[in-house]
DNA sequence: ATTGCTGCAAAACGTTTGCACCTAT
DNA sequence: ATAGGTGCAAACGTTTTGCAGCAAT
């Protein structure tokens, strides 16, 4: 198991801070998600819970994810096709998404070029920022790497 | 009624060119697109339908806006909820979303410094475009502009 | 003691699918 | 004639909700 204490700490703040309640589930959804591979489902998580004999129901695990979220322990992302994905941003860099519609697969990558646009719109809209969402979508040129499992495409 | 002329034109080049049929049933679901507020749900847009008593099921509603989208007169959008949404970009510039998370208002921008961004980013990783998002979450400041359908914040 | 959290199951919601019939080609 | 498209209803998968009991404060 990683280091969670200090992920534990940060949550455990973010609940006192807002009259919310320290609860062993809550730290369990915690512990696994940071186990998760990167952009896991909600239910996915609850799957996987049950798969390790943990005892937590499908309501808290929703519930806890949007906590984790509000304290930025984990990010909520959508790839386009309406299921809310859920990522780690727990000590890793902010980060982008380039999505492949032929084969589904999803790279990462960074560019803080987009950090001066945000904050200028910000100013001139008169918005308090609390998060972004870039997504760019296309085809692995490489399609050695690309499995196409949609075959039905071109 | 606006001048949808243009629009179906490009619909049915578009379906000729697949070998997909012209049916009267996707240019209804065309016009009534149109003629939408912007960010219109699938099921949204289906319910007008059944409002000007117009006879298209579910299943073509859905099955449209897809052709729609690929023939580029719709963009389908994501805001964080989970539920697709559709906006007409025929005779449209591009533009960008800021969504306040306190009153769930959608404010439009258009910035085109995020191009080169987009450019540099699909010729590094090899990716050939075809779309982006880029949505910004915030609060709005100026707060008697915010409805604050979120009375428990804060 | 209070009130928020939990587990469970059922419901809700947007979306997709199966099938028989229809229609554009 | 024959694919492909349609309408309908049922199914699907994700997410939310209602409620009784439980547990953190």
């Amino acid at each position: 198991m990683k280091d969670n204490k200090k992920a534990h700490d940060i949550f455990t703040k973010f609940l006192k801070n807002g009259k919310n309640r320290i609860t062993p589930e809550r730290f369990q959804v915690l512990d696994v998600a940071l186990e998760m591979e990167e952009h896991f489902g909600a239910d996915e998580l609850y799957l996987q819970i049950k798969m390790n004999k943990i005892n937590v129901s499908r309501a808290t695990v929703y519930n806890t994810l949007e906590l984790l979220v509000q304290c930025k322990l984990l990010v909520k992302r959508n790839f386009g096709d309406n299921i809310a994905k859920y990522e780690s941003c727990f000590e890793r860099k902010r980060h982008d998404h380039l999505v492949c519609t032929d084969c589904g697969k999803i790279f990462e990558f960074t560019d803080t070029d987009i950090y001066p646009i945000i904050d200028k719109i910000c100013t001139e809209s008169n918005f308090e920022f609390n998060n972004y969402s870039f997504n760019i979508f296309g085809k692995c040129k490489d399609k050695s790497n690309c499995t196409k499992q949609n075959e039905n495409l071109d």
